[in-house]
RNA sequence: UGGGCUAUCGCCAAGCGGUAAGGCACAGGACUUUGACUCCUGCAUUCGCUGGUUCGAAUCCAGCUAGUCCAG
């Protein structure tokens, strides 16, 4: 009988893949990571993991916490402070799952002897003819989170298992009440989980050491001079609210200039591009991307994107050029692009960057 | 201190005697394992002030106040 560390948050999905497992014959062992504590005496972390347990119990398999709590500040919370500082929208979601969830996971895994990880994402675990593993779309496509897993090595996916890709949000939670698990009407989680209010540029200025927000202009494209903002961590490609400035027709963000500490406004159609470029690169279904290649792929530049078709192509050792057939809105340097293949498996992916230059 | 013009929600702006459009901004919600975008809802019992005409005025009249243009 195979054994699996089932990750656990607390929620639904988790519960219902921990169940799935259980009941296919696997060996469960639950764990629920702590990776943060919320500054208001980690109420509701608590009430997670006692909901993670609650479930354990209820299914009958041995549950764990295992504390990274360091690891995640490391990995998640202190680049996300940084990209923003540097005029970038992290997807600290896509790190969190590589350097923290799998990793430890996986580490706990070891130490227990434990075949595999499973966690509830909506997403399949596929090995392809090629030998690589890569993840596969949800049957489910508005729940698809395969965008969030584009960055996890082929050691972790080797040993992942993700027994919810072929079932709906409405199958996973009608399951969970069959099972009778007390989470199946919990809401779905929501915002990042370290910024449970929200407010994400609160919690910069509260968090990064020797940093401090500083007030900046409003330029538009020529850089004229158009008004005050309040610093560029409030800032992102495309965002229209929150500018707190009039012109009788809407404006957007188009360009954050830490240098200069400036932001650049624009009206919506100069807010498409059809090229950018990626690096940070990780690739899935395929081993790379050499010089002179072409790939074609349908490729996301954000979690909630139906995706373009685009060319792939090596623009240096580090950085890939993407051509899209149609423009694209508003792509943002420090979110992911990911690439998908015709069958809806994911090629690769990378962060995308302002300009190679 | 002569003449003209204008004063309607935070900003822009319809309205021209019949009982306050719209856009932007803002707020709330929906959506969402990132930030956005998007969508929905809300947002002037009141039209610079004071009187007058009228069944009825933001809309007509008078005065005042403020801004603006021209002339000085």
């Amino acid at each position: 009988m195979s054994k699996v560390v089932v990750g656990m948050s607390g929620g639904v999905d988790s519960a219902v893949c921990a169940y799935l497992l259980k009941e296919e014959g696997y060996d469960c062992l639950g764990l629920t990571l702590r990776s943060w504590e919320s500054s208001d005496g980690e109420e509701s972390r608590c009430c997670e993991i006692d909901d993670a347990k609650s479930i354990a119990d209820h299914l009958g398999f041995p549950f764990h916490t295992f504390n990274c709590i360091s690891e995640f500040d490391e990995k998640v919370t202190k680049p996300f402070i940084c990209d923003y500082i540097n005029g970038m929208t992290p997807n600290p979601c896509i790190e969190c799952n590589r350097y923290v969830k799998w990793e430890r996971m996986l580490y706990f895994a070891n130490i227990r002897q434990a075949d595999f990880v499973a966690t509830g994402h909506y997403a399949t675990v596929v090995k392809l003819d090629n030998g690589r593993y890569t993840v596969k779309k949800a049957d489910y496509a508005q729940k698809d989170q395969t965008y969030m897993l584009y960055k996890l090595s082929q050691e972790q996916l080797s040993r992942t298992l993700m027994p919810l890709g072929k079932y709906s949000k409405d199958e996973v939670r009608e399951i969970a009440r069959k099972a009778g698990i007390i989470v199946a009407e919990k809401p779905d989680s929501q915002e990042i989980c370290f910024v449970p209010d929200g407010d994400y540029a609160g919690y910069i200025e509260k968090n990064a050491s020797d940093f401090t927000s500083v007030e900046g202009n409003f330029v538009d494209e020529e850089g004229n001079i158009l008004g005050k903002h309040r610093g560029i961590i409030h800032y992102t490609i495309g965002q229209r609210k929150g500018l707190g400035i009039v012109f009788g027709h809407p404006m957007f963000v188009k360009e954050i200039k830490p240098e200069t500490n400036e932001v650049v406004l624009s009206e919506d159609e100069a807010l498409y591009n059809d090229e950018i470029f990626v690096n940070d690169l990780n690739f899935l279904s395929i081993e790379d991307i050499k010089m002179g290649e072409e790939i074609p792929a349908k490729v996301k530049i954000r979690y909630r994107h139906d995706g373009e078709n685009a060319i792939l192509m090596r623009f240096d050792e580090n950085t890939l050029r993407i051509v899209f057939e149609k423009p694209v809105r508003a792509a943002t340097a420090g979110q992911s692009a990911v690439f998908y293949d015709e069958n809806e498996c994911v090629i690769g992916g990378g962060k995308i960057i302002r300009k190679p230059f």
